[in-house]
DNA sequence: CATGAATGAGCATTCATTCAT
DNA sequence: AATGAATGAATGCTCATTCAT
């Protein structure tokens, strides 16, 4: 903890402005002068604590891939049985809305993984995360006999995975499919897949503080 | 007397240009000096065909939508029955590879539709059409006996090409997932989705005319 | 006459194209496309036969200036007693309105005299030659007895062209002085300055072919 | 803690090396860079200061109308009758010479008023004023007994203001007329209006102070 | 004779970056 | 610590000009 406190604080500030002005102008077309003015600062100062503007939407990539997936793990502890766990993960798995911060920032990085050793691999650890938090859960269901796996866990976990990034990005981008159209596509995928009936149950919306928790700044 | 004209012949010729280029930099990076350059024309050749980048770069993302759907629905034409079909499809969705252009082309201009009103009717209207697609057949070879439906033919249809620009994504920005996992996973769910066994049919690849085609410069 | 005659035509057509082009978008911004889309021509032809588009502009200035005070001197010469050729005079050096061409023309290259020696040269002819022409007819008024000069002749001549110039200005750009104040202003000024009275005598309105003159293409 | 705002000096130094930039190489051609060097700055420090190039032209004229008035206006203060005060306004509204800035710039700007509807505005708010200055004057003075007007205060003061106009162009045109003549016919025509004559009364030239503070550098 | 194609110089403008304060 | 001033590199775009047909 070398630097002093009130440096951190104001570059937790920056990177909170920084998510913001991304999800306002979009990744291609952020200057510096949209993150100043997301921060209440000047130009230069945002230079003054990141002087290479990528360093900082590098780690906002980073938070943003960390945070998704801490954000649904906690979501899935706070369940007790296996099928509010499924419940909780698909609801965390989902975007609020059209302006959900955490999804849009994921989204506007994607593309660069194609170009980016680096991103790739963190988007693939995000992936593969996902997908082991549903296997892991169906695997520990089909265990305790709370469901009867119609596939292997590990195929029906990636396609809940893929499913949910598929809808993602509808729910986002306004376009067909809404997000109680997307919850049902997959509550209904999987009850399928866990051979149990999940559209009975009350759905566990994302706590308050959660997404408080989400677009808050850190410092 | 004057020079005749070739204005759509070069005009093709800076599209297919662009779309390597797009595919190389990326959209946000894109320059007109790189276009230019893949074309092997000079900067201001760009410029005489396309006053404004922006009117080039709609047009490559309208055709890119336009060239995916009637691509699939050609494949799909070519087989006789409701399971060739299918599968047809699901192998016209997918990408070839890593670097296969229409897909890239689509995936770099997805972000932009959280923004641009158009881009969004143009990706829901994708979206919408490849559902439909699925939906008729689905709904066709259920009445042909052919399938008997687990879920709602729209239903299906929308987790289909939910899955398959899910693992698109993934194919394209070379994570976890390859094609033939892709592949697999996708036959698997319609196999489930129609309570037919799919598996054990002969892959229909893509003909090798048709990926040719889907690249080629015209000029 | 050793260029064809189709080419002469050309070249006046070109000229034509060129004055309506100057006064549709002003000198300071009138391009080649400009001259060319007026022309009904492509932009290569206007350089074809204008290898330097200062070429043709200053050609049409001489000629502007040239056709400015013949258009005049015919209108005095049309009128057989000095007063009659002094509101001939006075009609002639008015524009007709605010699209009048040929005064839109003198004004559009007024601001270039201060830094082209040769323009300054020309613009001086041409007030010396309309000052000139209304100081012989004061002198020959005063000789035959028709007018009863207040001032010199060659100060009266001044001062009429001077207010002239200024009233035509406001005309052709639209601001406070009309036609028919600018006409009862100078002819007030000449019936003081020739110790007549003017206003009592029929106005003299232009005729119709010299105003289709004005503009004709001189091909 | 932050640096000092030096923002309106700036502004006015810039605006003061734009004056020159224009009168030097007229209004039609003026660059960014003529500007930078006659502010000694470099070309981004103009658009630092004025992101449209328009934006300072815009000002430069409004500020050249309103400066013109305003200083005619104080040297008819400076006098106390109504003939020193007539004296003193023909001598504010002719050009000291050919670089006269604020008449070079007037002239510079005259072109557009024809297509600009907002600077067609100015300019007639510009003949207006002056006008009013005069026939104020001329009121005033046949009020008092000064003068006997021979002809409506409005007509000579328009005339009045038209024969500068028209003579302060050949001024700095530097075409046939001198100032010295200018002002005599200026002289003569005030005499004869208002009745008087203001030939012997001896010349107010203007003061040196004004003539510095007209192109003076406010930074 | 005429023009469409192609180019490159020139331009305004944007913007990250540096620096003095 | 923070920022306004200042700059120059980069870029899209305009447009006169050249040239092949």
């Amino acid at each position: 903890m070398a630097r002093p406190k009130v440096q951190e604080q104001q570059r937790a500030h920056l990177a909170a402005a920084a998510r913001r002005a991304i999800v306002t102008h979009g990744l291609a077309h952020v200057r510096i002068r949209d993150v100043a003015e997301a921060a209440g600062m000047s130009p230069g100062t945002v230079t003054y604590y990141y002087r290479q503007l990528d360093e900082l939407f590098q780690q906002i990539y980073e938070d943003a891939v960390d945070r998704f997936h801490r954000q649904r793990a906690q979501a899935m502890q706070r369940q007790a049985d296996p099928a509010g766990k499924l419940l909780a993960a698909i609801d965390a798995g989902l975007p609020e809305g059209q302006d959900d911060e955490l999804c849009c920032l994921l989204y506007e990085f994607s593309p660069q993984a194609r170009r980016r050793p680096g991103e790739a691999a963190l988007r693939r650890g995000l992936f593969d995360q996902q997908a082991q938090l549903y296997a892991d859960l169906l695997a520990a269901g089909a265990d305790q006999g709370a469901f009867a796996l119609a596939l292997p866990a590990a195929e029906a976990a990636r396609n809940l995975v893929a499913l949910e990034d598929a809808y993602a990005y509808h729910i986002i981008a306004g376009t067909s499919v809404t997000r109680g159209q997307a919850r049902d596509y997959l509550v209904g995928y999987a009850s399928y897949a866990t051979g149990t009936d999940l559209k009975r149950r009350t759905p566990s919306p994302r706590r308050a503080d959660e997404i408080a928790g989400c677009v808050a700044d850190h410092g």
